[in-house]
DNA sequence: TGTACATCAGTGAACGCGCGTTCACTGATGTAC
DNA sequence: TGTACATCAGTGAACGCGCGTTCACTGATGTAC
């Protein structure tokens, strides 16, 4: 019979190691099987302690997901606070491939946030939806910033149409004042370099696809090409 | 007390009703809360003669994915079937729309086919890789018949590299002869078709898009403008 | 420096629940005569 | 047309399991004097 060990001796930062080993737990078998038990098992305490920490199963989900989407945001904002503003193409480039580098780096994060929902877990919209927003912030600022210089391609994307503006508009007010373009073409793009990276880490490409990286710097040049 | 039910009487194919009410269940609950009990509950039945038509739960998961893959498939064959051999643009076109209305139509087969998968199963890959290569089967016989014809705009996408080439070999070898070329638009045309519905169904796109189908729209007529 | 005491992080037992799966069974059905 | 019987789809009880959550508790820690 070892004594009790010591408060905290073995757990400096309890409620940021219960973190730790769920997004381990969700990296080895999946969001849906998130346990408290099973956290409270490998951590070696017993399971009513975390709710010292937090006041129950949702709430700790909640926590992950919403340091989900701020590790994104970061990565974003990480990879062209070293790129010359005016560095058009650099800046897009670097904030595809950090996207994709995130996913690869992070897949759990990736599949809490945009995965099958976890069973009988209903996220608070005021916390996540804020959150996700900061992810695509520095897109639309590279897209502003490029079609402010008047480099932006517009006439290789169909004319706005009212329909369009309108589900636009609201946007618009809400996020910053970006051009109706600009918030377009932020979404198209990130729903292009999204769409790859989601087959890539959802096994859904060919078996002989054995580098994706290369599929998906391609696309990147493709769309440089394109719109820039 | 009511007599016993005579055989089949209530359910005259048993086993189809099973994956009906599964599919009813993944729906409302999502695929991961999928349960033998819940379904035989949902019947009336009991959850062991659910074992007299599939061997266990997994075997009944694997039945229903092969199932999702065959109505991803015949809706895409379907969408082309009655549309004219050289209408290029028409066939690539329907069978986009088509992608997205199968996913809306039933985002069940789509969580289950592309979703996180169900927490303790593993898919058997001998099953469903055929399954899932028939459904990209319409859209690289499209696009290659777009490329026999000479109208593929093959200068939009950056030339083939070695590295691409011996990525693209094996899938050409073991997939029907397409030319690379066909199967690398193939997979690029998926992926921001996919990306789009992805983030249309995971209700990542912002709440202002109310009519997701206009972004879809546009972006299925960019695509064919920059490749066709 | 030593002692009394309040705090509160972590424990262990217990709750009610749903799960997949097994097993011996029963009784309605279809068939052979 | 009637009877005996084999079949086998569906039953109900039971198994061992893991889950989230509650509760009264304990005992190491930090504080006040």
């Amino acid at each position: 019979m070892s004594p009790r060990p010591r408060r905290s001796e073995r757990h400096p930062d309890l409620p940021t190691a219960i973190k730790d080993t769920a997004w381990k737990q969700i990296a080895r078998l999946g969001a849906p099987t998130l346990s408290l038990r099973a956290i409270a098992r490998e951590l070696t305490i017993t399971a009513p302690s975390i709710y010292n920490y937090y006041p129950n199963r949702d709430e700790l989900v909640t926590a992950l997901i919403v340091d989900a989407y701020n590790s994104l945001a970061d990565a974003q904002v990480a990879a062209v606070e070293n790129l010359a503003a005016d560095d058009f193409s650099g800046r897009l480039s670097a904030l595809g491939h950090a996207y994709r580098q995130w996913t690869v780096s992070y897949p759990q994060r990736y599949q809490l946030i945009f995965g099958t929902p976890i069973p009988n877990y209903h996220a608070p919209e005021d916390v996540t939806v804020p959150a996700a927003a900061r992810a695509l912030v520095p897109l639309t600022d590279v897209i502003q910033a490029i079609h402010s210089a008047g480099y932006l391609r517009t006439e290789r994307f169909a004319p706005m149409t009212p329909r369009l503006e309108s589900m636009l508009k609201p946007w618009q007010e809400h996020g910053g004042g970006y051009d109706l373009e600009v918030l377009y073409l932020a979404l198209i793009i990130w729903s292009r370099v999204h769409g790859l990276v989601t087959l890539e880490i959802g096994n859904q490409l060919p078996a002989s696809i054995v580098d994706p990286a290369e599929l998906f710097h391609r696309e990147i040049n493709n769309i440089l090409n394109q719109y820039l």
